[in-house]
DNA sequence: TCTTATTTGTTCGTATGTATT
DNA sequence: GAATACATACGAACAAATAAG
């Protein structure tokens, strides 16, 4: 232990009103009072209090709204079993959203699901570069915008080479039972490997808005790829998740060991 | 496209500095000028260069050093595979530390790592209920600290049953060929399944320390859990690293699904 | 060691802009 | 339109860390 570090003012009051929360004072839904007010509580100025609760919402503690309040927020983080969420059994049970609305049901929360974009387009260069593609080949995208009970959570969008989507019949908004990955196993396509690349960044404008985030606020992106036997990648997917409100699981066996030559 | 959302101010500094970073105005390793010297350049007051700034601290691009400068950041993002990291193999063939190593020699950076604790203590309560422990039961702490090239990058937190931890003879820096795990397997108590849960938070004013992070970045924090054959956890770790500087990797087969009955 | 200049960190008062009620 | 509430911006001032002498 040492001496306590001496801390700025506004760091402060954030653990001061963070301890308040969490302490019921202001329960979940609740509305902060205004900042003129908590500033003349606390004995500081408006813009120490500002920046205070800006530490609150880039830990999704609180959630403010221009010319409203500030209020509290209640979203449990929800757990995203990557293993789990693309089993085949779990698939063909639950259908091609069964995963997400899974994760999503567990918390006692409504799963909401639209498709925002579904058509042959040129990919960007990553897509391009990560699925092998030829100069002027062209994919499938598919943009999906997820919600739990209205709140937005997830924005996908999933690159497909156009020729194999059109050859699989999944250019349509209904993909069949099983899903777009059940289509490609009749074409002996089918994944039979995931690999998912992780990090953390600050949001893009886009998210920003869809999301209503901070830009301190920082979203998980998610590189999702499905590789088939011959290991070819036949799907290019991009998840966007609000760190705060997401957990991320994964397991697997110590003995199975991908040989793959791939660093 | 949509007509241009009116920026504040302070990130369209931060988008002009960014810009200026990546075209080489402002090399890696380099100091940017003054914030004084910046504000007056750019038109803008002081605190405004300082907010615009603080957006590229988030993002790691910036290193500030009070009453020094600000240096452009050089340390490209580390590649963390987590399958690979506990194959048996690239255990035995590299030693305990290798996974760790190879990562950091990878990009051509030199890796250290300091064991800073290793004692029997009582549990934090998370360690002791999620390893299934008995109140009073003791637990080997093992702390971590970890370079890449001096550059704190990863601090790692491992609690193991203190009599199991005995039992297998780790209790010493040095465990022996192939590490802790290899001793567990000599007992049969090997671990053959890996777990690890992912969430990004705001650092802890340690690891703000450790790490010389602002309070605006956030590190991922990685629960990793190892379980025996029979199904029990035999170490809970910690690991804490800052997310601008890891990309994580997993990856599975579509096939092999875990039964488990835990959710 | 002490002093001074430089540089970033924080805070305030004040003012203005924007969104909501 | 008026009142309320958050967002941004500036100038000024002082605190804290560092570097140069």
């Amino acid at each position: 232990m040492t001496v306590d570090a001496p801390k700025s003012r506004y760091r402060q009051v954030a653990d001061l009103l963070r301890r308040d929360i969490t302490l019921g004072k202001y329960p979940p839904g609740s509305t902060l009072p205004s900042e003129q007010d908590l500033a003349s509580e606390v004995g500081v100025s408006r813009v120490t209090i500002n920046r205070a609760l800006q530490i609150l919402r880039a830990e999704g503690m609180v959630r403010v709204l221009r010319g409203r309040g500030t209020v509290v927020r209640s979203v449990p983080p929800i757990d995203r079993h990557s293993n789990r969420r693309y089993a085949r059994a779990a698939r063909e049970e639950h259908g091609a959203r069964g995963a997400f609305d899974a994760e999503i049901r567990r918390l006692g929360l409504i799963p909401r699901s639209d498709i925002v974009q579904l058509e042959p387009v040129d990919p960007p260069e990553a897509a391009a570069k990560a699925l092998g593609l030829d100069p002027g080949d062209r994919v499938l995208i598919r943009k999906r915008h997820m919600y739990a009970s209205d709140e937005p959570v997830l924005l996908a969008t999933s690159y497909i080479p156009w020729a194999l989507a059109e050859q699989a019949g999944v250019t349509n908004k209904n993909t069949g039972p099983g899903g777009t990955y059940s289509r490609l196993a009749e074409l002996g396509q089918g994944p039979v490997r995931f690999t998912e690349d992780i990090r953390a960044r600050i949001p893009t404008d886009d998210e920003e808005a869809f999301f209503d985030l901070a830009e301190n606020q920082q979203i998980f992106e998610i590189i999702h790829m499905s590789w088939t036997v011959d290991d070819r990648p036949v799907e290019y997917r991009i998840d966007a998740l609000p760190t705060f409100q997401w957990i991320l699981h994964f397991e697997w066996p110590a003995e199975v060991v991908n040989p793959d030559g791939r660093s």
